[in-house]
DNA sequence: TATTGTTATACTCTATAACTATA
DNA sequence: TATAGTTATAGAGTATAACAATA
């Protein structure tokens, strides 16, 4: 139970979050753990003038070349319109291509260049080294449990209203 | 493993995200579940008028009366000039209200109104009800040791570089 | 008609510095 | 001098409508 209120007498009496709060408020551990998370993830990347969502980017088209933008936006859950930005500033500093698909010319494939590849790999040994830190004491199957729950959470998704 | 890019031929071959990526993206699972609870919070909110982060503050200030605005700023783990403005449109709509400390004349004591408590309670309700669905198929042993991952990943947060 | 990528735009959330009034 | 709350502001991230080119 997490002490966040003094009560009457700063002294003396202290006021908790509820058990109540807890229970019902399941985006507020989550949030609070995303946070953590987001910005270790800008510290450690800012070496290499990654933000989270560009560095997330990156790695998914170097693991899969030949990635459509439409395709991207959906693995990575954002909107087309703000993945465009995110593809320009990749493009622009000559670590990804927009390669014209020659069988459909609307779209564009998405490859990575040499030097994306090797700072994707040194980005990524960065990302790894600090994850290890904010995962301490945690077990391998603790982890992976909390993955799955993670997973069934998004897979119970509810359609749109 | 999943699916997300056609090759080169798109009625064959089918990429994969790779368990490289699934290893080092633990920021990626985290974000696109946080994404579904949060959008499913907003959707469910939208009848009673608030947000994720108004809906967490009324919360915190029905379940902690006389709680300060930087104690509910760090709770909420936000800058305190960022609360300013839920504060005021929680305070604006009579749900809480700003009390003076005494003791301390610097301060507010934030105290929620019955109207406050009412729909404080209204809306606990439908976020619980909507809940259960996002939750269904879930051990309660299996989120418990979700929720304890996430407060050991926090409490793993790294003093400032 | 529908889809891919794009532009424009608006809204929310976040982060920092500087101010005021109290302590 | 330090702290509680505030103002102003800038930067990210997100969401929607509408457009051109192509299917």
């Amino acid at each position: 139970m997490k002490k966040i209120a003094p009560g009457p007498d700063p002294d003396e009496g202290i006021a908790t979050v509820s058990d109540r709060t807890l229970r019902t408020l399941l985006g507020y551990q989550m949030k609070r753990t995303f946070n953590v998370i987001q910005s270790d993830l800008s510290r450690t990347l800012k070496p290499f003038d990654l933000r989270m969502l560009t560095y997330t980017a990156l790695i998914l088209i170097v693991d899969n070349p030949g990635l459509r933008q439409s395709q991207l936006a959906e693995a990575m859950d954002i909107e087309r319109p703000n993945l465009v930005v995110i593809v320009d500033e990749l493009e622009r500093r000559d670590l990804i291509l927009r390669d014209r698909v020659e069988s459909d010319r609307r779209a564009y494939a998405l490859k990575a260049t040499l030097a994306g590849r090797r700072l994707c790999e040194k980005a990524v040994a960065a990302v790894t080294a600090h994850e290890k830190l904010l995962l301490k004491g945690i077990s391998p199957d603790a982890l992976t449990t909390a993955m799955k729950v993670m997973q069934l959470i998004e897979s119970n998704r509810l359609r749109e209203a």
